[in-house]
DNA sequence: ATTTAGTTTAGAACTATTATAAATTAATAA
DNA sequence: TTATTAATTTATAATAGTTCTAAACTAAAT
């Protein structure tokens, strides 16, 4: 569990003033044992229904994108109306439950190093991303 | 390049009858010696150049996704606003350069075998998918 | 305390996609 | 063939998710 404080000094740090309302989402964020993945819209819901005070679409749309750009959130795109973001801002690889519709972290003991053994000539890897889309055996997969 | 005929059966075979249109989108589509990448918008602006009669955007839509749903097309999420379709339909990964915007693919001597060593219990892994982004040495990398 | 620059906000605007329902076309039956 | 039927196409409306706007507000600097 983070302090206040923390938040307060992660946010000037990176050119951001602590506002209200960053703090709060930095905590319902943040303050967590373990990775939180979301959409802007789970998001939204979980702070209209948890905090007192209500904050603005737009602000949950400026914040999370601030947040991404200054590196603490990273974005994963699941299809082209699933978009998540991830707490979890270390290089590491997704499972993503068609059923239940989570996203679930993977570590080194899961999914091995990808080997890359071509780049294109004259470009530099930026990330390197692996999903494994996982479905029960009852469900046709695609 | 495949003969109209060729087309036609394919469609019936699956069910979807051999429409004007949807033979026009087969021919851009599929009458390629190399695979195709392109976003709906991509393809709505070649319908529009390259064919003497107009195609309703509704219907590209359409059959987009009726290719998709049959298996003649893949499709490949970038990010929340980037989302393109495959002719490849094989098993295969991908490089996203982050400077042209262009989905190349990649075969097996340039990405090895991703390996799984533990999936989630109870469930089957329906894709595995590997998006290495690229950019030019200059830019700053994410 | 005053000023300045950044931030929040509600709501408008925008964009991409899907839905609607009438007109058209392909397949089928007579 | 022609008539019937069911699928498809189409323009447009509706929807949903996100971004924009500009006024009100707030944090930081003077």
């Amino acid at each position: 569990m983070l302090k206040n404080s923390e938040f307060v000094s992660k946010l000037r740090n990176s050119g951001l003033r602590p506002t209200k309302q960053r703090l709060k989402i930095c905590e319902v964020l943040f303050n967590r044992d373990k990775t939180f993945h979301f959409t802007i819209n789970d998001l939204a819901k979980n702070i209209a229904k948890n905090l007192n005070e209500k904050i603005s679409l737009a602000t949950i749309y400026n914040t999370v994108h601030a947040f991404k750009d200054k590196g603490y959130l990273k974005e994963i795109t699941i299809s082209s109306d699933k978009s998540y973001f991830d707490t979890n801002i270390t290089k590491h690889h997704h499972f993503y439950d068609e059923d239940t519709n989570l996203l679930i972290d993977c570590n080194d003991n899961e999914i091995g190093k990808v080997n890359i053994k071509n780049n294109i000539t004259g470009k530099k890897i930026s990330s390197v991303e692996v999903l494994v889309r996982v479905a029960s055996d009852t469900q046709n997969q695609s």
